[in-house]
RNA sequence: GGGCGCUUAGCUCAGCGGUAGAGCGCUGCCCUUACAAGGCAGAUGUCGUUGGUUCGAACCCAACAGUGCCCA
């Protein structure tokens, strides 16, 4: 073995050989119980990120235990398709050629764009094998394959059975570059510059100033309304002003909607073109009068036709203002712009025919699950954000103008008919009869929704969905929440009704983690040059290194900052690894049950002892999904406790041979193969590999999951190591203190109390100190509760440094007993605090007296300067 | 504008009623035959501010000040 661990000569060839071994395939007849996760699937135009990496760590490092637990784990990967995303793509390759998707028409751009997605549509799949996913690749799915297109058109049947999927001519977010509708999820709001433009309607007395961050929609203006209450404006409620330009007289109307605070506390109406004008002009009756196509080219006659929304909009005010109408403007007039979530272009509300779900009581289940504790929202802090969307959630705006998609299964008849075509049925007629299907196709979340069972066989009674539905957890980031999370929660819940109120969730949990940043904890952006490549890093430390820096991290719900030097450390923590087995395997340690307890050492038992109490804790903190905690346990226990001292323990015993030595081997490999299990959710490559060798066993991926076993807990053994650590520590502070070599031996003799008499040769190897010889002359004395050492450093001491050292241990000692004695002369203190922690006080006083009487002593003791 | 967080060591974060912790970074010494991707030792904080509750507050309450996110 060599001194370095070599992350890309053992990964790849693993990982390989797992798969191959079918190690990660779940077998739904299994007696086992189940434990399922569906990977939330990725955009399958989309490249690994570290969040990304992130997320399927978390969910790797969860199915990896559920796997040596016993349980039948199921990791179900796949992606979706990504409608405008793919779309775009396509049509990107597809204008290098010259050519639109309309050249080819419909069905030969849906082929290309399969044939775009055969070739390209597996790049994040293959990125995440190299960061060890144990997923069953034989049940990978994609979201608009066969079977859950089949899901697809079952549900929306139901659904549309059952009313709860309707048609309707509303605003909506139309994308005048993707040429699309979009829901309000995929909508982003950010602040932009614009302009606030005080527009005077009519002349004279009948004169109204309005306030618009719009004026190009003036021209579609059927009203001007104010606030009933508005006293400024009662006499012109029910009036007519008569529009700029246009010469038509519109009503002003009184609408208790309108802000009177809001610039003059007039507002024009465009019920066209914005959705509360839209409300407003129901409510009055007011023509929806439609002034832009779908490119937002204006398309009333007069000067403005053909012009682009944003050419208009100063060619309009400039017209007012030539007219003598502009009162007031106000430029940068900053205020938040939705934009399309796919491109960025500013979105455009308009008024257009599209399918709707109506979310109201499918929202009303979602919520209700997670009150009633069915599914839980983990941590618990964010349960308030879930509710705060998934209370407020408006129907859903299904339908996209797009080809590449689940087409809208409804067709309509010559006479009017609408038909919904259920996933078995045939069309209701032929185009030569004059039927034809609905043109859209469906929102790519209306199929994702379906995720948890469409991937098990839905609407097929499979045995797949018997076996591992509902899933078991749902790992994801908090900022998907809303849009996806809620969703499957809708689906799943109507979907399984029929399986009752605790069969029909998708989830038990849902486990939240955070956002990824970089090491200042700034958000990762293109424009601050901050991105972190999960694979270069893979490369460069070994996907171990990357998994558990990410893990390290992973608080539940809060955004984790890291950066390279995060994931060096990692590296170097897995190379200790490697080099603690390397070591113990140098020196024979077998795993093949453990010695008689009569034949174990303080320092074994000690160890054991730590073993059983770390294996409880981390096994509980996985259970919980706090992993950050739990890899820190992990990481102090291997490093501090195993490596440094078990591992430094040892090797007096190891040396000595004989029964000490066979028992020690036999410790040491029963630790490190314990370490090991705890330690491969997380970093499964280098685990698995140093095991293999360790144990002569097949796989670490199966093996199974250390338990705590309780006969091991020994607290005696952990004080009587905890003060030999005392006084070992006191040793190496003074030869450090006084610039001794590290291996410089020095002769010292020992006086040693209690349980600590027993650990001479321990404490003479680890603070390197001979037997007194003859002529042995003290130079110096130290000492911790239970030892004294005299040291003969054969000539003079740095007097002063051992004097600064003892006067401000002195100092910290005499602090102690300050506070303990402020605390006991207390009598309020004395009277209400509970029992033990009086105990504690008066305990802590005695250690800080014994202490600093030993202080002084040595102080004393010192030669004077 | 409404709501939810956060503010603890140089940086990033744990701790959430009974002596301030970790990682990285920093300082000194050391290539001691598992490991320099290492070892040993060490330094570092009026726990945002001001009040209050309590025998006792980083932790509970109130106000304020920063700061971030979500929704309008």
């Amino acid at each position: 073995m060599p001194p370095q661990y070599a992350p890309a000569e053992v990964e790849g060839k693993l990982y390989e050989h797992w798969v191959g071994a079918g190690y990660f395939e779940a077998d739904a007849k299994s007696e086992k119980p189940a434990h399922t996760i569906v990977i939330p699937p990725p955009n399958v135009t989309s490249v690994l990120h570290i969040g990304h990496a992130l997320d399927v760590t978390l969910q790797d490092s969860i199915t990896r235990r559920k796997r040596m637990q016993g349980f039948e784990a199921l990791w179900l990967p796949g992606t979706d398709h990504a409608g405008i995303a793919t779309q775009n793509a396509v049509e990107k390759q597809l204008a290098k050629e010259g050519l639109s998707r309309h050249d080819l028409g419909r069905e030969a751009f849906v082929k290309r764009t399969w044939e775009w997605k055969e070739e390209k549509g597996s790049a994040i799949l293959n990125q995440i094998r190299k960061l060890g996913a144990s997923v069953d690749w034989t049940r990978e799915r994609f979201t608009f394959d066969a079977g859950l297109s089949r899901s697809v058109l079952t549900i929306f049947k139901r659904l549309y059975d059952d009313g709860l999927i309707y048609r309707a001519e509303r605003i909506i977010n139309w994308c005048p570059r993707c040429l699309t509708a979009l829901s309000d999820a995929e909508v982003e709001h950010h602040d932009d510059d614009g302009e606030l433009v005080s527009i005077r309607y009519g002349e004279g007395d009948d004169a109204i100033v309005v306030a618009t961050t719009r004026a190009e929609t003036m021209l579609g203006d059927t009203a001007v309304a104010v606030h009933p209450d508005d006293e400024r404006y009662q006499h012109l409620i029910g009036t007519t002003v008569e529009l700029p330009f246009t010469g038509r007289r519109i009503p002003i109307v009184a609408d208790a909607h309108v802000d009177p605070s809001f610039g003059t506390g007039a507002v024009k109406v465009t019920p066209a073109h914005d959705p509360n004008d839209f409300e407003i002009g129901q409510r009055h009756g007011l023509e929806n009068l439609v002034v832009m196509d779908e490119r937002g080219v204006i398309t009333v006659h007069g000067p403005f036709l053909g012009l682009d929304r944003f050419e208009a909009r100063p060619a309009v005010v400039a017209a007012l203002r030539e007219e003598g109408r502009i009162v007031a403007e106000k430029r940068p007039y900053v205020h938040a712009v939705g934009h399309c979530s796919r491109c960025d272009t500013v979105v455009e509300p308009r008024l257009s025919m599209q399918w709707w779900v109506k979310v109201a009581p499918l929202a009303a289940d979602a919520a209700a699950a997670v009150r009633e504790g069915r599914v839980r929202i983990h941590p618990k802090e964010l349960e308030p954000r879930y509710f705060q969307w998934v209370d407020n959630l408006r129907d859903w705006c299904i339908s996209r103008q797009l080809w590449w998609g689940h087409r809208i299964p409804v067709w309509y008849g010559p006479n009017g008919e609408i038909v919904c075509v259920g996933p078995d049925e045939d069309a209701p007629g032929t185009e030569a009869e004059g039927w034809r299907q609905d043109s859209d196709v469906l929102d790519t979340w209306f199929s994702s929704g379906l995720w948890p069972f469409s991937t098990l066989g839905w609407p097929d009674e499979t045995e797949d969905l018997r076996k591992f539905y509902p899933t078991s957890v749902l790992v994801t980031g908090y900022d998907i929440l809303f849009f996806w999370v809620v969703r499957m929660m809708m689906f799943g819940l109507y979907a399984m009704k029929d399986r009752g109120p605790e069969g029909s969730i998708p989830f038990h949990t849902v486990s939240l983690h955070g956002l990824v940043r970089d090491q200042f904890g700034r958000k990762l952006s293109k424009s601050l040059g901050n991105g972190i490549d999960p694979l270069e890093w893979v490369e460069k430390y070994g996907a171990d290194a990357t998994r558990f820096t990410l893990a390290r991290g992973a608080n539940p719900g809060v955004d984790l900052a890291t950066g390279e030097e995060w994931c060096q450390a990692s590296r170097n923590f897995c190379n200790k690894v490697w080099n603690a087995t390397r070591f113990a395997l140098m020196n024979g340690a077998t795993v093949a049950g453990l010695p008689a307890k009569e034949h174990l050492s303080t320092a074994d038992r000690w160890i054991l002892s730590r073993l059983t109490a770390v294996t409880a804790e981390v096994d509980a903190l996985m259970e919980d999904y706090q992993h950050a905690k739990a890899c820190d346990a992990l990481y102090h226990f291997a490093w501090d406790e195993v490596f440094d001292w078990y591992v430094e323990l040892a090797k007096s015993p190891l040396a000595a041979g004989g029964r000490a030595a066979e028992s020690t081997r036999a410790v040491l490999g029963h630790v490190l193969d314990a370490t090991l299990r705890l330690l491969h959710p997380y970093i499964p490559f280098v685990t698995e590999e140093l095991w293999k060798t360790l144990t002569g066993g097949e796989t670490i991926v199966t093996a199974a999951w250390p338990q705590a076993d309780g006969a091991l807990r020994d607290p005696a053994a952990e004080a009587d190591i905890l003060a030999l650590q005392e006084a070992v520590t006191e040793v190496r502070r003074f030869r450090s203190d006084q610039g001794l070599n590290v291996g410089q031996r020095v002769p010292g003799r020992l006086s040693l109390q209690g349980s600590l008499q027993a650990h001479e040769v321990e404490l003479r190897s680890l603070a390197r100190l001979t037997e007194p010889a003859e002529g042995f002359a003290a130079t110096a004395t130290l000492q911790t509760a239970l030892a004294t050492v005299e040291l003969d450093l054969s000539g003079t001491i740095d007097v002063a440094a051992e004097r600064a050292r003892l006067t401000k241990d002195q100092a910290a000692a005499a602090k102690e007993i300050a506070a303990a004695n402020a605390k006991l002369g207390n009598e309020a203190f004395l009277a209400k605090a509970p029992e033990p922690v009086v105990e504690k006080i008066r305990t802590r006083l005695a250690t800080a007296e014994a202490d600093l009487s030993r202080i002084r002593q040595q102080l004393a003791a010192l030669p004077q300067a």
